[in-house]
DNA sequence: AAGCACCCCAACCGCGGATAA
DNA sequence: ATTATCCGCGGTTGGGGTGCT
């Protein structure tokens, strides 16, 4: 006997849902998201709690504005492996790629907007664009660190650009890149079982109430 | 105060890769 | 080896918020 299923919700989700998301991930894992979408009882995608669950629910998220180094490290990263916005999320624990991407349509888009608005009309600007934008952004020195093996054109390009980053350099910023987790960074740890803030106060109240009986 | 334009971000979509059957 | 299903990624869009006229 099959029960007649309502046609699956889409949008916003409500405070509602997000706790019940949250106590069924918490009893499952994070992994079946179609099985945690059927014993959720939402009546959402599998897709559709995952995206939820990653990009908002997530313990150990943090949410509001990129701190400079955070800004520097999204630029470098970007430069480096271009838009693999998971893989550059990785290497900033507590941000999304969603995040991420985001915040690199908008906050770039509006520095190579300025960047043109800057550049006299007579210039050449066929190959400005976003490696000006980078250039503007941040620039690097300090690259040949022997960790530029398999940095991209661009890199090597910004290398030789011999700019001083204002009161960050580099090299630091690199040194940070071979921790693969590097809390001190940015302030935070990751991991499943670390409450953040961030979760929506509800979520959290279930989230707690289930690892206390 | 109202209307408009722009910005930001949460969420959806489609696709390709990975894994299970 | 093949097929089906699931997962994750990158691109895109829609709506709410905010600032400007």
């Amino acid at each position: 006997m099959v029960t007649v299923r309502e046609e699956t919700r889409k949008g916003p989700w409500t405070e509602q849902e997000d706790m019940q998301l949250v106590c069924t991930v918490r009893i499952f894992g994070d992994r079946r998201w179609d099985f945690i979408a059927q014993v959720s009882g939402l009546n959402r995608t599998g897709k559709s709690c995952r995206l939820r669950w990653v990009n908002y629910l997530h313990p150990g998220l943090k949410h509001g504005h990129m701190s400079p180094q955070e800004e520097r490290l999204i630029i470098e990263l970007h430069a480096r492996w271009g838009k693999r916005w998971s893989r550059i999320a990785r290497r900033l624990p507590g941000r999304t790629d969603n995040e991420i991407k985001n915040y690199w349509r908008t906050h770039m888009r509006k520095k190579a907007q300025e960047r043109k608005m800057n550049m006299s009309p007579s210039s050449s600007s066929s190959s400005l664009t976003y490696l000006s934008c980078l250039l503007d952004t941040a620039p690097i020195i300090g690259m040949g660190s022997g960790d530029n093996h398999n940095g991209s054109c661009v890199t090597s390009t910004l290398e030789s650009t011999q700019s001083v980053m204002d009161g960050y350099p580099m090299d630091q910023i690199w040194r940070e890149i071979e921790i693969p987790q590097a809390p001190a960074l940015l302030g935070i740890a990751e991991g499943k079982d670390k409450v953040c803030s961030s979760i929506p106060p509800s979520a959290i109240t279930c989230y707690l109430g289930l690892q206390m009986p």
